[in-house]
Formats: C-alpha cells, structure tokens, sequence
DNA sequence: ATAATATACAACCAAATGGTTGTATGTGAA
DNA sequence: TTCACATACAACCATTTGGTTGTATATTAT
C-alpha cells in the first residue's frame, strides 16, 4: 500500500478520484502518458484496495475506496503518534546522552 | 520520501533507530540479508533525509533525522486532512448519486 | 450493420530496485 | 605493527516497475 503510493501520478489518481469518479479515459487525458499506462496505475491502486471501478455504460468510473480511505488514515495517525513518541524519547536521550 | 517509506525493511530501520542511535553493523545482524545491503537501505533512508549517521569510533551510529521527521507527520497530517475532507465529500456525493 | 469510443490485456523494453560478492579503507586492539 | 572489525563502494545479477505499442472486446452512435 505504501508502495502503490510511492509514485506520484498514482497519488494525483487517487487524490482526484476522491472527489468524484473519474472515467479511466478522462483521467488519462491529464497525464503526458499512454491511455494503458494510466490504465496500469488504476490497476495498481485497484489491487491495493485504494480505487475501485464501476461501470458506467461504455466508460469504467474510478471512485477512492472510503474503507480502505480509512483504513490508511488509521495507519497514518499510528505511525504518525509512534513516530512522535519515539520522537519525544529521542528528546531524552539526547538530554541524557554521555 | 514516500519511496523511501515503501521498503518493509527501511521502515523497520527507521522506527528502530528513533529511539535510539544504532550502529550499521548492528542493525545488520537483525536482518536476514548482507551487511552491505543494510548498509545500501541506510544510504537510501540517508539520501532521503529521514536519518543521519554519526561517527563514533569505528562505527557508524545511524539515528533517526528529528527535523525530516517532524516534516513527515506535518506531510502525514496534511494528507489525512484532505483525505478526511474529500471523503466526507464524497459522502455527499454518493448520497447525491443517482 | 458499421464505425467510433472506452477499456483490457499481452508482449516488449529500459531503468530502477533489492539483493549479492569482492575489494579497499579507516580505526581500535594486541 | 599487525590483526580484526566496521564501513564504503564497485560490479554484477534477477526481478520489479513504469512506460510503450498493438490487438481484442464491449458499448454507444450513425
């Protein structure tokens, strides 16, 4: 999951189809890249759970997966309140250090 | 940054040196793979900012880069506001939909 | 029915990634 | 000084990644 979110044109996807679904084909017209490239990175954010697709006539509509939304804040807030406390011991330790 | 993160092996160093400054050579032994390649996943962490190394005899004490660190939670939250934010948006919409 | 559009997917390619071993260098210990 | 340890780094390798083009299929428009 972070690695599907390691690359910035999948974090712009996933960014924007938060919003409001996006077709595949319009979202691929806002990239210096193929239809299939982007088409691949839907893919990939897909089979991390992040987007899903749903069909709308001949056009597949991709929406932010809300649960999988949540599920990444509630990662977030951990690492984030881990890192401050690991931070906050640092602290100390550079008091205490030698 | 968020490539540096998307290693399973370098979060784990990360975590592990904020608490407190560990030697390369140290780490190394946690991990089922070469001391050069631990070495490698530090240069990375490095290279992204996210620790620092200091020298202390022969070794080379790894520790985690409060400033980079404090700038990841500030990026974190951030990202998990808009998120939050567009989601409830999107809330919206889904009940708008249709 | 035919054409055009939107998508899916395979095959291919170059570059990046994550690992290895080997070698060189700096530093502490005997 | 000599040995051992900790590190740095180069060269190499396999796999993954991010991109391409080409082809097939589904759906809408004419």
């Amino acid at each position: 999951m972070f690695r599907a979110l390691a690359d910035a044109t999948r974090r712009d996807i996933v960014t924007r189809v938060m919003n409001e679904g996006i077709s595949v084909s319009r979202l691929a017209t806002s990239y210096e890249m193929s239809f299939a490239a982007v088409q691949k990175h839907v893919a990939v954010l897909q089979s991390a759970g992040l987007v899903s697709k749903e069909r709308n006539g001949r056009e597949q509509i991709v929406r932010g997966n809300l649960s999988s939304i949540h599920r990444i804040q509630h990662l977030l807030s951990h690492f984030e309140e881990v890192w401050k406390q690991r931070a906050l011991r640092m602290g100390d330790v550079l008091n205490d250090d030698d």
